[in-house]
RNA sequence: GCCGAAGUGGCGGAAUUGGCAGACGCACUUGACUCAAAAUCAAGCGUAGUAGCCCUACGUGCCGGUUCGAGUCCGGCCUUCGGCACCA
């Protein structure tokens, strides 16, 4: 056996061992119980980052760690592989998107299986692969058919760097998710998915997912942004119309001074049309239009607005109330239209005071005492209604329901929930994306491609110097097509799908890879799903995780899956950070992983990462610290070196009644090791406490080691084949490697975990602390299992207590068994 | 403004149910081995007082409380990070 630990001689062997073994193969066994973990997929850019390391080598020890719990693992890997970065790679330097992804997925691959990731390579997806994007195509259609797919224009998020439409959720303050450059408002038909239809789902089912962190949680409801009112109209009598108001704060209609529209509000037009300023309102309009969504929806901006010469009706009081429009009115929310109530809506004050509109004082919240000249800004609490007709004296949450039954009532309104989550759009108008698939006809209009024709191919060879047009829209062959209804002339629609859709349905395809008549098969899907234990960035909590379960909802819906959330237990691992900033290029603090384990090897790499901090934390990235986890390796390599010969031919077993209290010690770490490290993995996903034990034990054997303690052939054999056992999910080669050099010829990752001994932690005898008045003042050493009184006596005994209480009164004596004594005096 | 997470030595972090604060590692210091160095093995390592040991006091962002006992629970703040925010 080698003297020296060699990472370099022994990792690729056994990666090869592996591959050749099949080692990671996983078939549907209902005789199992099974375990779904899963790390999220990654855009195959061309090289794994420390991120990506990271977030593989937690999956990774939880994956080896369940297998050898005896479950049935899935554990698979692929590829989310449409997106921008191909074709901005193809513009620059004119390769093909397809031939770019292709190389850098082999590049990658390859990376992942120097990190001695224990991936099942049979499931391998991709989902630029035409055999999965013919699902998404399907699952597309699946979408239209149940009404969840629609198009329509309308204002829409554009970024001009990558020429194409964004969703909502893809503008991070006012810029673009992907190249950071600012986000402008266009008028265009698209594609949008329905997921308002599911908010209240989305919103509820948060309360099932309690293996997911808060702070997402969270997240995704201030996302979904749910809201209790009442909706409710005015009417505008001059022009027979009626204007829809939503407020949350119908208690407060008799304080109503003004209706404000929004300058996109359908009704404007027909309001102001022919009056005196019609040019002076237009041009108002065309300023707020063309202020930017981040500063229309930012609180500090400032309130502007415009009579339109139009009053409206307040149905409450009868009265005729201004009707005005402004810039802090948003078209999509609620109804883009909202009552104006300057007593009680601080930006209804502020809006009021500016342009001297009337306010009027409707809730009291101090017996009476309350009037509009002491104050100096709106009130916005709890109280009771004053001058409010019927609806006086009221609490202001009691004549919230009065209202809304009233509102009911007389038929011109009733209670409604809003959201602030809007439709998800789905079209891009780009190349690298599954092609939406879509016929539009002269004669038939949208027609859906059927499904016996998907999938709609993506054309090869395509152009990428034309500009602001979608390059799919110049290859004539693609465009022109005959109508799959009526077979006359016909064009497709050259949008491809946001990757966000490729990536909400990915972790269904992984338990049925290679099926040709559907995406997955239920039976298999529903045997492997939820997903037990999911690991990501946090940079996902709203996209990718919101977007999953929305369409897990909807395949629910469609029968084709019987559960309602993706993922039961969600990890968001922290980033990798060096010098204080998270690793870029452009800051120059990348260190590369394919240099970190040329240098020290897959192990050191992974055992550093897991070691230096718990898994959500951000973690510092310190050479040092590699250095420290490469030191263990090799104390470990050593120690294991150092009784190869007592213990290779050993027998496991030993006689257990006569060991010496050296041996006794030895085996009490080990279990307590075994018991830390079982609970740490596997309940806490505490990795860097797990290690930390397996130090101590390690620890431990050299003490035994350096004083020539003798240790009986059984026992030290027990002892290195659990440390190896223990050891191995998160330094899978050199446990291999000391496994088959010591141990036996199988895998070590296919042997059980080792399980604990409560007979062997038990101690003959325990050290107590002693406290006087809380603080310890000694430490004793007594037979394990005294009772409290026993234990009492045994402590006020001691020497050194006598000492400290004597002339003082004993107040009482606390007894923690096992633990201390705490004695109170006065 | 609303919501969420966090704050512990020189550093990364530990203390899981209220019970010895600082496990484990890094850095540093010292000893052993060596002609020497590296590697390795071992020991020390919160702050202050003390030449030093024993020991004593202080110490988990701040102020207060509950408790025999608080890093942990309660009340009130401060700071940092993150999400939402003119959403009616």
């Amino acid at each position: 056996m080698n003297e020296r630990y060699a990472p370099q001689d022994i990792e690729s062997k056994w990666q090869k061992y592996w591959t050749e073994q099949n080692s990671f193969h996983t078939e549907l066994n209902r005789q199992r119980p099974e375990y779904y973990v899963l790390e999220m997929f990654p855009y195959p850019s061309g090289n794994l980052h420390m991120g990506h390391v990271r977030n593989y080598s937690i999956g990774d020890v939880v994956a080896r760690f369940k297998v050898m719990q005896g479950y049935n693992v899935l554990h698979p890997m692929g590829w989310d592989a449409f997106g921008m970065p191909a074709e901005n790679a193809a513009i620059k330097h004119g390769v093909q998107p397809s031939e770019w992804t292709w190389k850098n997925i082999d590049n990658m691959r390859r990376q992942q299986q120097e990190i001695g990731l224990s991936y099942d390579w049979n499931r391998e997806v991709a989902t630029c692969h035409p055999e999965y994007y013919r699902w998404t195509q399907w699952l597309f259609l699946l979408f239209y058919q149940r009404g969840l797919a629609y198009k329509k224009k309308a204002a829409v998020n554009w970024c001009d760097q990558c020429n194409t439409v964004l969703a909502n959720e893809q503008v991070i303050d006012g810029n673009c998710w992907r190249c950071d450059s600012i986000v402008i408002k266009k008028e265009l038909e698209q594609w949008f998915f329905k997921i308002t239809d599911y908010a209240d789902r989305l919103l509820n089912d948060l309360s099932e997912l309690k293996g997911w962190p808060d702070r997402v949680k969270t997240m995704q409801e201030n996302w979904i942004g749910r809201s209790e009112g009442a909706e409710f109209s005015f009417n505008v009598p001059e022009f027979n119309e009626k204007i829809s108001v939503y407020t949350t704060r119908h208690d407060t209609v008799f304080g109503v001074t003004y209706v404000v529209l929004a300058p996109e509000h359908q009704l404007v037009d027909k309001l102001i049309s022919g009056k005196p300023n019609e040019a002076e309102i237009r041009s108002f309009i065309e300023k707020v239009r063309n202020q930017s969504e981040l500063a229309r929806t930012s609180s500090e901006f400032e309130k502007e607005g415009i009579f339109t010469g139009a009053y409206a009706i307040n149905p409450f009081t009868g009265e005729q109330v201004p009707v005005w429009i402004a810039n802090y009115v948003l078209v999509e929310y609620g109804t883009g239209a909202v009552m104006g109530v300057p007593a009680h809506d601080e930006r209804d004050w502020l809006f009021a005071s500016k342009y001297q509109l009337p306010k009027r004082l409707v809730i009291d919240w101090q017996n009476g005492e309350s009037c509009l000249e002491n104050m100096t800004g709106a009130y916005d609490g709890p109280g009771d209604l004053v001058n409010s007709g019927q609806f006086t004296g009221l609490n202001n949450s009691r004549a919230k329901t009065a209202i809304a039954a009233w509102l009911e009532e007389q038929k011109i309104g009733n209670s409604r929930i809003n959201y602030r989550l809007r439709d998800w759009l789905v079209s891009r108008q780009r190349y690298w994306g599954a092609p939406i698939p879509i016929v539009y006809c002269e004669k038939c209009g949208v027609v859906p491609v059927p499904e016996d024709q998907l999938p709609v191919m993506l054309p090869d060879n395509v152009r990428f110097d034309t500009g602001s047009v979608s390059p799919l829209a110049q290859v004539n062959d693609f465009v022109n097509c005959s109508c799959p209804s009526c077979g006359g002339a016909a064009r497709r629609e050259t949008d491809t799908m946001d990757t966000f859709i490729c990536s909400s349905w990915y972790y269904l395809r992984y338990t049925d890879p290679r099926n040709t008549s559907v995406p997955f098969d239920s039976s298999k899907a529903n045997y492997w799903m939820p997903v037990d234990q999911y690991i990501g960035g946090i940079e996902h909590a709203i996209l990718h995780l919101l977007y999953s379960r929305f369409f897990t909802k909807v395949l629910k819906d469609a029968g084709l899956v019987n559960f309602n959330e993706p993922f039961k237990n969600l990890l968001t691992q922290g980033m990798v950070i060096k010098d204080g900033a998270k690793m870029s290029k452009s800051k120059g603090n990348v260190v590369s992983p394919e240099d970190i384990i040329s240098k020290y090897g897959a192990d050191t790499a992974r055992l550093f990462i897991l070691f230096a901090a718990p898994p959500e934390r951000d973690l510092e990235w310190s050479e040092q610290g590699v250095e420290g986890a490469y030191r263990f390796l090799g104390r470990v390599w050593r120690v294991v070196s150092h009784y190869q010969a007592a213990v290779s031919g050993a027998d496991e077993a030993y006689d257990r009644s006569s060991l010496t209290k050296a041996e006794k010690d030895l085996r009490r770490i080990l279990h307590v090791t075994i018991k830390k490290v079982t609970e740490d993995v596997g309940n806490r996903f505490n990795f860097n406490t797990a290690i930390s034990a397996i130090m101590e034990l390690v620890n431990a054997i050299y003490a035994v080691k350096d004083q020539n303690t003798p240790i009986a052939s059984g026992l030290l054999r027990e002892v290195i084949s659990a440390l190896l056992r223990l050891l191995a999910p998160f330094a899978p080669h050199i446990t291999e490697e000391l496994w088959h050099q010591v141990i036996g010829s199988g895998s070590v990752h296919k042997e059980q975990w080792p399980a604990f001994e409560a007979e062997a932690i038990v101690l003959d005898e325990v050290e107590i602390v002693l406290q006087i008045n809380g603080k310890v003042r000694d430490k004793i050493v007594v037979p394990a299992g005294l009772t409290p009184s026993e234990l009492e006596k045994t402590a006020l005994e001691q020497e050194k207590v006598a000492e400290l209480i004597a002339g003082k009164q004993i107040v009482k004596v606390i007894c923690v068994p096992q633990k201390l004594v705490n004695i109170v005096v006065k």
